[in-house]
DNA sequence: ACCGGTATCGATACCGTTACCGATACCACA
DNA sequence: TGTGGTATCGGTAACGGTATCGATACCGGT
């Protein structure tokens, strides 16, 4: 009891050796039936729990799937690593989990970190990665999947959206609906890639009809609800005649309408709100905002399912949607 | 290149016994400089990274810390692990996470799982446990933190706050408002103990004072705003005259709010809606709330911080604090 | 009765690392 | 010069499994 049983004992208690104890656990078919039950029985008899590690060592193969997020606390990897898990539950893989803080050093380290493991497979957030990490991918043998956006070349499989359609078409809508002094408000204490790459896309589609960002409000604090409240005040103060305006994120967008709010001022009539993903709650707000829904949770189970397929170049854009929420 | 580098392959080019090899790198103290600076310079030389399953199995000991969590979309959750996180930062533990959807048959699943990699410690959500699970917690011989909830019998350490004094608080807190007619607003798709143990102390509270609920708004969705919002409408369809409404969490009580706010009523003066967590999104939201503040990234913090230095009977108990937020 | 084939099993050699203990060298000191 | 102690190293045996291949038994067909 104290000592944890090993596939010895097991072997020892149904009497046969430990080859065809491992192999009757595996389910394995070159086993009789009467051998397999014995093994069976000895080892839930003795409350037998095999050893990953050994099996992992021994048979040069991980039952593992690297998962690198630049954050759990933004609901939109939460989503994601869901989909993930409820893709391999079942499969015998184990999903390990990073996290890089929107970091390059941070990446280079849990990527590091994680590829000693050599697991199966590999899922990491975004395509532009540090140089020195980018080399570890190229090298590393297992499937990898690079999640979350399609702009620019990917290493190995891919699943995402494109970030820069997905602002160009936010822009389009917004002129559509008959905006043209419009504003900007993101945060920069992190460095979002993929933010950066809509609002490139958004300036672009803008600058086809001959507009500019009036403009825009950034701050250095984590992007939140709060500091979008915060910077759409500032920027309504300073802007007073905004008939739009983006967000890079839902939860500031939701910060802003809750200025407005807050200021009485009609949404979306004064004043048109953009956020993206399409988070659940913004579905629920007491004034409508537009943006564009995110289908994260499709991206990690297409993820998993390619580390399960063991796909190698596989690339899979999916289309984002701009939606009206609330209201 | 193809075959990743092995500890005899550093030894070798370092002109030293594998031993020595791994004591240099290890940083073991009976190494000389000499030979500890020749074995890492042929580590970085030949590009080894080392294998910690082969490490785990023969030293006996991983460097893992599983995390078992209800969910990982609950925010709550999310900085509980962003806490965990933070702390075993560079001490070389490696998080693994388990996700039981709530679901104890999973969670006994996620656990076994869990155990077969034989951590080096173990954090799992809440007290309560199917008796299976309970069984395999007590035999294991890692570090056990159960985190989040402290009404009950610890198996292990223990950090977390009471739920049922949390409860009671809020409806004191309320009582004093001024508040009599109170509504309570949950979500039963999934089974949330701590949830219920804040109910049963609501409403000890309330009878303590000679009073009862006045009206249950329960629905068998997912917990979230807009099923706060659904909620709420019905709940005030039913009873246009509640003081107060208790929601069983914060995300019900924006939808609660997001209610009030597009139905023109006054948010505290018309009825007063209280939550819980203290979310951060809370804070911006155009009508204030009152709600509970959790200290959950320091319960992570705790739990981690027990997990390294080894505890074994630890039990911390936070403080919540009710605060009002928005406004 | 002999043969080839299939089903079932076991012995052995690892996988890459660390624990353990013995070996060696070198030093100060008697 | 011998002796004991310390610092540094290496050989060997694990750790708990699996891959591989050879051994055995048993089958039907001739």
């Amino acid at each position: 009891m104290t000592q944890k049983a090993t596939l010895a004992d097991v072997a020892a208690v149904a009497g046969v050796s430990k080859m065809t104890a491992s192999r009757a656990l595996r389910g394995a078919p070159e086993v009789s039936q009467l051998s397999r039950d014995r093994v069976q029985q000895a080892a839930a008899q003795i409350g037998y729990v095999a050893n990953p590690l050994a099996a992992s060592l021994s048979s040069k193969r991980t039952q593992l799937v690297g998962v690198v997020v630049p954050s759990l606390t933004n609901t939109v990897f939460a989503e994601m690593l869901t989909g993930i898990v409820e893709t391999i539950e079942g499969s015998g893989l184990q999903p390990v989990f990073g996290v890089t803080n929107y970091n390059p050093d941070t990446e280079l380290d849990v990527l590091r970190n994680m590829l000693s493991w050599r697991p199966a497979g590999l899922i990491v957030t975004g395509l532009d990665h540090p140089e020195a990490a980018k080399i570890l991918l190229r090298q590393s043998e297992q499937t990898l999947v690079q999640v979350m956006d399609v702009d620019g070349t990917a290493i190995g499989n891919c699943v995402g959206i494109s970030h820069t359609q997905a602002g160009a078409e936010m822009a389009r809508t917004l002129l559509a609906s008959g905006a043209r002094k419009i504003g900007y408000v993101n945060c920069t204490q992190i460095f979002d890639i993929r933010a950066t790459k809509r609002l490139d896309g958004f300036r672009g589609a803008l600058r086809d009809a001959g507009l500019e960002i009036t403009a825009i409000q950034t701050s250095d604090t984590p992007s939140s609800a709060p500091a979008g409240r915060a910077q759409t005040r500032q920027l309504m103060q300073e802007h007073p005649d905004l008939d739009a305006i983006y967000y890079s994120n839902d939860d500031l967008a939701a910060g802003g309408l809750f200025h407005c709010l807050a200021q009485g001022i009609c949404v979306p009539k004064g004043v048109i709100l953009a956020g993206f993903n399409g988070l659940e709650f913004s579905e629920s707000l007491p004034a409508q905002i537009v943006t564009t829904r995110t289908p994260r949770r499709e991206i990690g189970q297409i993820a998993a399912q390619m580390v399960l397929d063991g796909d190698t170049d596989k690339c899979v854009q999916l289309m984002p949607q701009i939606v009206y929420l609330g209201g």
